[in-house]
DNA sequence: AAACCATGACTACATCTGTAATCAGTCTTG
DNA sequence: CAAGACTGATTACAGATGTAGTCATGGTTT
């Protein structure tokens, strides 16, 4: 599975929201602040087939755009990345570090704290 | 803040770890996963000097290097922008995720409970 | 039919990254 | 002092990325 680039991963957002898509529909569920031409979305889309990560079939003489890669999968590498590369792999430590730069409230704990026991049983 | 490149990340562990390092030095720590040569290693430097990710002091001829921004500064913000984008900012929905692709023992439940409770107090 | 519009394909181009090689000094060592 | 060795600076170059513009073609409207 290739890497997918910031900005491609805005367009695989969209897709993964809802598919399958048009290039100009995917373009118009693109969030604002990117401020892309629609130009740069089908860009976009064309390196995303090409890597694999989106299929496309065909709906007259455009296409219909679908995620060939799931979130799921995606976000599990890249977290997994993050963890390895910054935790050696460890959970413990980023939610350490979570904890200390306030990043966790006390309803996090809590509603973590319930997930963990229910992980338990 | 300037973003710290995937493979510039590297030389910023050595740096973390051990500093004031020079280029030769650093390049003897790089992991030898990257087959590096010293070349590379010092455009790296080049690259994060330029970045202010790093400062140098010169020692005779040549320069000692030592990060100029903070391990874990870095590491909250890298990790800060995973959990807004992939978890919409929510520790909990990471937890959960690692948990069910099974990169949670566990130990590593309990010890994650002995810190929430430890942070609770 | 003529003019127009939407669409994917192709092309463009600057910047960033990975991965060096080369160059011009300075230090060392014979 | 001459020949190397070592160092940062400069240059190189391909591939990835951000951000489009242009082109050919096929459908649409008057």
């Amino acid at each position: 599975m290739e890497r997918i680039a910031e900005g491609e991963y805005a367009v695989m957002e969209v897709l993964w929201e809802r598919s399958p898509l048009t290039a100009a529909e995917v373009a118009a569920r693109v969030p604002e602040e990117r401020g892309w031409s629609l130009a740069t979305v089908k860009t976009m889309l064309s390196r995303l087939l090409a890597k694999g990560a989106l299929a496309h079939e065909e709906e007259g003489r455009r296409y219909l755009y679908r995620p060939a890669i799931r979130r799921e999968d995606y976000v599990a590498e890249e977290s997994g990345r993050l963890l390895d590369r910054m935790f050696g792999g460890r959970l413990t430590p980023l939610v350490a570090h979570l904890a200390e730069r306030d990043r966790l409230s006390a309803a996090d704990i809590e509603e973590i704290e319930a997930l963990l026991k229910a992980l338990k049983s």
